[in-house]
DNA sequence: ACATAATAGTTCAAACATGAACATTAAACA
DNA sequence: TGTTTAATGTTCATGTTTGAACTATTATGT
């Protein structure tokens, strides 16, 4: 018997999750050189993609969307607010949570990563056609959904 | 007019990338909850994973390979070897490169881990049909072949 | 041969992420 | 009400990742 039948590799589920990986990877790196210009990392792009779409936020809502721990939210955020791109401001009625909101200057500058964002993704994702793309974001999120809670 | 029709959100490229790149974060921390009681990383799982598909390999194309830099491979490897995981030999002919090997150790450790990652893998992409998945493979290969030079 | 370039790997300091322990506040419930 | 439990955010110690400067070795060009 050949041991090597039974390997991963001969697997097309794993090779073929392999290449998301490593697309995501060399995606996610030529991310972070083209918005070094901004002096912005992939990580504070992400915050300050999900203030822009819900504002007033919470700092925990903020790591959940985000998928890292709350403590990492607090070790990001005062950078980004001491350059101004976002408010944090105590909850009214529960004095526990800091609701979040982008700052003008920081929607702007949103903006003009988000331009960059764009331009790489549309390279990378113009090689499908609208089906297949859309079929992958379709899988994607059913992996998403299975693995949310694991 | 409406600059809300401009935004990435209504790009149907944008979202779901997006839905790709979520997708691998929360694989990538549901394997390192799975990789913890081997006491391996998801960092030194692909060096394993390189190491037994190209036996002999340089520090600097295991670099390449793993898409990060020299010095994280100088750091990364001391705790492998000096647990009997791999060797590093000089080689012959020139004496500035190590080649890399996995031990019998490294190779058992290794095929354990697989075991876990297929089994995650295999939870993700088996909800996608046999056509669908090699689609997905092909088109993320694209990817990387079309970003990773950038 | 000799000087210059390039390459492989290391070192080091700084940036970053992580999880446990903690303070404060709110909710549950007796 | 008063006590216990849970939730939010912070702190801190630990481990990881990164890039620039460095050493040693090989390649290139004159």
């Amino acid at each position: 018997m050949n041991i090597k039948q039974e390997l991963p590799w001969d697997n097309p589920r794993f090779r073929n999750w392999v290449a998301v990986a490593r697309a995501c990877h060399v995606l996610e790196r030529a991310l972070a050189v083209k918005l070094a210009p901004l002096d912005l990392k992939p990580a504070q792009l992400d915050v300050l993609m999900n203030l822009y779409r819900h504002p007033g936020m919470s700092q925990h809502d903020l790591a959940r969307k985000l998928l890292v721990g709350r403590s990492n939210i607090t070790m990001l955020l005062p950078q980004l607010e001491a350059r101004g791109l976002l408010r944090r401001e105590g909850d009214e009625k529960d004095k526990r949570v800091l609701r979040l909101t982008l700052t003008e200057a920081g929607t702007d500058l949103l903006m003009k990563a988000l331009k960059v964002h764009m331009a790489l993704i549309e390279k990378a994702m113009s090689q499908s056609t609208p089906e297949q793309c859309d079929m992958i974001g379709e899988q994607m999120r059913k992996i998403y959904d299975v693995l949310k809670d694991t």
